[in-house]
RNA sequence: GGCAUUGUAGCUCAACUGGAUAGAGCAUCGCACUACGGAUGCGAAGGUUUGGGGUUCGAAUCCCUACAGUGUCACCA
């Protein structure tokens, strides 16, 4: 069992009775709006009456009333009702409430579907090229990737974590130039680099370079065009791509050196961000299958040739343009490459329902001709293909640039976190007993909560707004803060352990309790709304609403000092769910919980 | 320019998908408590939801329009 029958559902049916009985009528599930009481007003939940006001004939507050007095009838626990306008606020006693967490108490996984009671789901995130290290804009993808990865799988999902690599191409070329153009033979061991950075130091080489040559070129005269075209350093590039693709030895050699350094630096990255990925695809691989499958099309008639040779779709039916997937002399191209590796994962992955792709939102087009292109080609899963479309993550002097220096750093980003961390913590002082190692992953665990935290807590979709300046906060509306108060209830049930006996208590229920019962209660219907909506989110909020009125509960009703012994009972299973649900959420975010901070 | 997307407190973000008086955090000001862990709680102040029309019992949300930001429109990835 995920959960109690809810609230919800017991109005639902019971609003359904009262139809028949009072009114002789059928009501469908959409007249049906059922919601909290705001605030403001008294009650638990409400139900919108505005629906039914015409077909009946009265005013609101009459079908208000008409149909509180019916549920009562139904739901023997509805205390007390009220109408305000067309809302009719009901009220449930304190029995029903301490009932429902109780049945909670007792369930074994809360929330959670059990595991690998759903169909496959491939979720592809990271997919990083291999010529510049990870930065901010990547920390988004990955986190968010990563979450929704967990997600899937607490809503009982098979998830296989997949990320394509973008090995080939002339961007690793220009790095592997300006390498050889160096004549250093730096190494990652020899240079005492990160082998990303290393290689991305060869990037940005490369780039001023090429800069450099094209003024000489056009101070000799030479239109800026031309310039570029003939600086030596591209045609470098460019010849060192063509060797490539011949399977030259050499530059074979030099490219899986380069990229086995960046590998290594990646999976450090990868380590510290606490990510992991079940199957990797290289874009060197599945580039030719790519190919076949779009020769396959072309004799399908999905595809068609021009007379110069490339080949192209037609999507001017679907409101879409028409698309090339094939150079004229017959190379692959980003698209040729995707339909490829697409193809290739559900072959590998034959139980899969369905691929999700965690890339940014400057991709919104490709990836809607990218499916139209796969149902063409027959792909059975394609409907169900989901781009996870998610906004830049911007500077307050714009969008990130890696040639004008204003990226990031994934690792610098990281490590600044866990400093901060650090310091707060020596602030506080309560870490006394610890060992250096302890403390260490403490601050790591701290850090990276807020960074995750702050990354992940606003809607994908849009873009975000990073100011290095500031920086990231530790009080609020934060991971930390989260953390904390889940450290709160760890220390208040370690001074029990072994003491939870059953419960027992059925008297009245304090304010604060109510609320923390009934949000507890929410939780399926969290996830429920993660994985609709591919949003974590969601269980953000859901998570730091949680935590704020655990602590409204505790800052007003006393816990351990309780001299009740069955509601000192009660308070301390409340708190240790509090926790439990906490960790829960968190996990799914890629947020570990400490037990002291 | 076409298409897509966004515009909410000084700043960063919410708003149960059309519901009641638009909510949080940060920053500002004030208060609480021998503290079961203060990385706390409570409160004040802060809004014509970019402007203008419309749809209806009801609009930040849907439609039209103007303005502003961003992305995209490559035989780059």
């Amino acid at each position: 069992m995920k959960n109690v029958e809810t609230a919800y559902q017991l109005l639902h049916s019971a609003l359904k009775n009262v139809f028949q009985k009072n009114f002789q009528m059928e009501v469908s599930d959409s007249e049906i709006q059922i919601q909290k009481t705001r605030k403001e007003f008294e009650g638990d939940l409400t139900v919108v009456t505005f629906p039914w006001v015409k077909k009946l004939g009265k005013s609101p507050e009459a079908v208000g009333q008409e149909i509180g007095e019916g549920l009562q009838k139904e739901i023997s626990s509805i205390e007390r009702f009220n109408v305000v306008k067309g809302f009719l606020n009901l009220h449930f006693n304190d029995a029903f409430w301490g009932n429902q967490f109780q049945n909670v108490t007792h369930l074994d996984n809360f929330g959670l579907a059990p595991a690998n009671s759903k169909p496959r789901v491939m979720v592809e995130y990271a997919s990083p090229n291999t010529n510049k290290p990870l930065h901010l804009g990547h920390l988004r993808n990955i986190f968010l990737g990563y979450s929704v990865s967990e997600i899937f799988k607490a809503n009982g999902h098979s998830v296989t974590k997949v990320q394509v690599i973008n090995d080939r191409g002339i961007h690793i070329c220009k790095s592997m130039i300006a390498w050889m153009e160096s004549g250093l033979n730096e190494t990652p061991e020899s240079s005492g680099m990160k082998g990303d950075k290393l290689v991305g130091k060869y990037y940005v080489e490369y780039d001023k370079k090429f800069k450099g040559q094209v003024a000489d070129l056009m101070a000799s005269g030479l239109s800026k065009e031309d310039a570029e075209a003939q600086a030596p350093i591209a045609l470098g590039a460019r010849e060192m791509l063509l060797k490539w693709e011949d399977k030259d030895p050499e530059t074979l050699a030099l490219w899986s050196k380069m990229n086995g350094w960046v590998y290594d630096g990646f999976d450090v990255t990868y380590k510290t961000m606490g990510v992991d990925f079940d199957k990797l695809y290289y874009e060197s691989d599945t580039y030719i299958l790519g190919k076949d499958e779009v020769m396959k099309g072309l004799e399908n008639g999905v595809f068609f040739k021009k007379e110069d040779g490339s080949i192209w779709i037609d999507l001017t039916g679907e409101g879409l343009d028409e698309k090339v997937v094939l150079r004229k002399d017959g190379t692959a191209m980003y698209i040729t490459q995707d339909i490829g590796t697409a193809m290739l994962r559900f072959r590998d992955y034959p139980d899969a329902s369905s691929l999700v792709y965690t890339v940014g939102n400057e991709q919104d087009y490709h990836f809607k001709v990218l499916f139209k292109i796969l149902k063409k080609l027959g792909l059975e899963q394609a409907e169900k293909c989901f781009h996870l479309s998610y906004g830049m993550v911007e500077l307050p002097e714009g969008k990130m640039k890696s040639r004008e220096g204003t990226v990031v750093d994934a690792d610098d980003i990281m490590a600044e976190m866990k400093q901060v961390a650090k310091e707060v913590a020596e602030e506080q002082g309560k870490l006394e007993g610890m060992s250096e190692t302890e403390k260490d992953h403490l601050h790591h665990i701290i850090g990276m909560s807020a960074l995750k935290y702050f990354l992940l807590r606003v809607d994908p979709k849009k873009n975000m707004l990073f100011d290095p300046k500031e920086s990231i906060d530790f009080n609020g509306n934060t991971g930390p803060f989260i953390q904390y108060g889940y450290v709160r209830t760890q220390a208040i049930l370690r001074k029990v352990e072994g003491e939870l006996s059953e419960l027992n208590y059925t008297g009245e229920l304090h304010e604060t309790e109510r609320q923390l019962i009934k949000h507890l209660l929410d939780l399926p219907a969290a996830f429920d709304d993660a994985t609709n909506t591919y949003n974590p989110s969601v269980l953000a909020a859901y998570t730091y609403d949680l935590v704020r009125d655990f602590n409204s509960f505790y800052q007003q009703c006393a816990i351990l000092r309780e001299p009740n012994n069955d509601l000192r009972v009660f308070r301390l299973a409340l708190t240790k769910q509090v926790g439990e649900v906490v960790k829960k959420t968190m996990n799914v975010l890629g947020i570990e919980m400490p037990e002291r901070m």
